[in-house]
RNA sequence: GGGGAGGUGGCUGAGUGGUCAAAAGCAGCAGACUGUAAAUCUGCCGGUGUAAGCCUACGUAGGUUCGAAUCCUGCCCUCCCCA
């Protein structure tokens, strides 16, 4: 293995990135890794909580895979045995702990999904439940004597917990402590992390000089917006992008960015350099976002699937052409089945007769390209119609 | 151990005996506009029904009442204060 110039790495290892403590330290990491040639062991900790990654992470993900393109190792830590505690990082109150099982069965569908962006040869997955769960009480209070609780109170989730007296237990205090102890215990160069995650990462580095371990760097990587364009992308707030939608499903969300947020996704998401991103901002914003949704969606799903998921949205948005691709159905006709019946029983989405009619009612069903509104009205005579079910659902109807 | 507050629709949160399928906001859906969007405006937003209505729903189980999200009792859960 031959490292490129630690300069080097470090520029690639900058761009995007919200914090590194320190960058000297990093440097000057890079170069002994090169003299010795010797790859970095860089840690990335996950809680096996969400087993649906999706873009926020994949934020990180990306930036752990270009350490690995420069010649190093990653440790994928999954926090099997600290999810039975709940990181109390940015939550505003006590996070139910895992069971066992939960956990277990969360950390197979990571690793599934973790390999689409990382190289699998130079990732080391280690559960924190190796070594933790061997710990005696003794060694857990010898380990807790290194926390301050003054000092943890002075974070910002923890203060405003305390100050309007929510309850904080002993566990939560006990987290960061662990999540720093593991870097002891893997000997961690440099730990990558959200900058919800500075303290726990800082206090790993204590920690590791407290066992007379070399200190790991902090890089810290901003939070990706979700969908909605303000708050952080996660799963529960249903403004994700999941590292496995389909390519049509992704190429959608995207295309649904706003315009300004479509910025920081190319910055996080992509590699286009600056000259690149601001020649697109020239050009037609809408350009610009197909673009964006093709480079994420052949970087995770290929290039082929890709351009038929372009080719699908812009049959359907831009052109508003019936895709030729579209769901077929077929239904009965009978003397009294109305629109509405069609409409009901045709869709995959609508999940009541109510709110069929709604749908009709608003003008948001078409047949073969014309408005239907009346959800009493017959069914048409041909054999086979378009049909139009919301802004998103096409459906081919065969009548028999 | 003692005292107190509270559990309402996907979320936040009003509602203290009928006019409550339950204010308001958010999210969602649809229409208009457009450049796919976003913003904005409009409509919808428990189920069923063309509708009147009916059914289900305000932690849970009972009770009082002509009538309860609202009152009473038990139970479960959450939180706060004092010790």
């Amino acid at each position: 293995m031959s490292f490129i110039e630690p300069e080097e790495q470090l520029k690639i290892l900058r761009r995007g990135v919200e914090e590194i403590i320190s960058e000297e330290e990093l440097l000057s990491k890079l170069k002994k890794s090169k003299e010795k040639n010797m790859p970095l062991r860089v840690k990335a900790g996950f809680d096996p909580t969400a087993p649906d990654l999706h873009l926020g992470h994949s934020v990180l993900l990306r930036k752990l895979r270009q350490f690995q393109d420069l010649g190093h190792r990653v440790l994928f830590l999954i926090g099997d045995f600290t999810a039975m505690i709940g990181d109390p990082s940015g939550r505003s109150e006590t996070r139910p702990p895992l069971t066992e099982a939960e956990v277990k069965e969360n950390a197979l569908t990571y690793e599934r999904q973790v390999f689409k962006i990382l190289l699998r040869e130079r990732t080391e997955v280690v559960f924190n439940s190796t070594w933790l769960s061997k710990m005696s009480a003794i060694d857990l209070l010898k380990l807790s004597s290194q926390g301050n609780v003054a000092r943890m109170l002075e974070r910002d989730d923890f203060e405003k917990r305390y100050k309007s007296g929510v309850s904080i237990t002993i566990n939560e205090f006990l987290y960061p402590l662990i999540q720093a102890y593991d870097s002891a215990v893997l000997k961690s160069d440099v730990e990558f992390g959200g900058t919800d995650q500075k303290f726990n990462i800082l206090l790993g580095r204590d920690l590791q000089r407290h066992y007379n371990v070399e200190p790991q760097v902090a890089i810290l990587l901003p939070i990706l917006e979700g969908l909605d364009g303000v708050r952080k992308m996660s799963k529960s707030l249903n403004n994700y992008v999941a590292l496995e939608d389909t390519s049509v499903e992704m190429f959608g969300k995207l295309m649904s960015l706003s315009d300004s947020l479509m910025w920081r996704y190319y910055e996080l998401l992509t590699d286009r350099t600056d000259e690149d991103i601001e020649k697109l901002m020239k050009g037609h914003p809408m350009d610009a976002k197909k673009e964006l949704a093709l480079d994420i969606t052949s970087w995770l799903k290929g290039e082929d699937e890709a351009l038929l998921a372009k080719a699908d949205f812009e049959t359907k948005f831009s052109t508003r052409e019936f895709p030729k691709d579209a769901r077929e159905v077929s239904f009965e006709r009978s003397g009294d089945k109305t629109l509405l019946d069609l409409v009901t029983e045709s869709s995959e989405r609508l999940k009541s007769r109510g709110e069929a009619k709604r749908l009709i009612l608003q003008g948001g069903v078409t047949i073969d390209g014309e408005k239907a509104t009346d959800i009493n009205s017959a069914m048409p005579d041909a054999d086979t119609i378009e049909l139009r079910i919301g802004k998103k659902e096409f459906v081919l109807v065969k009548f028999n």
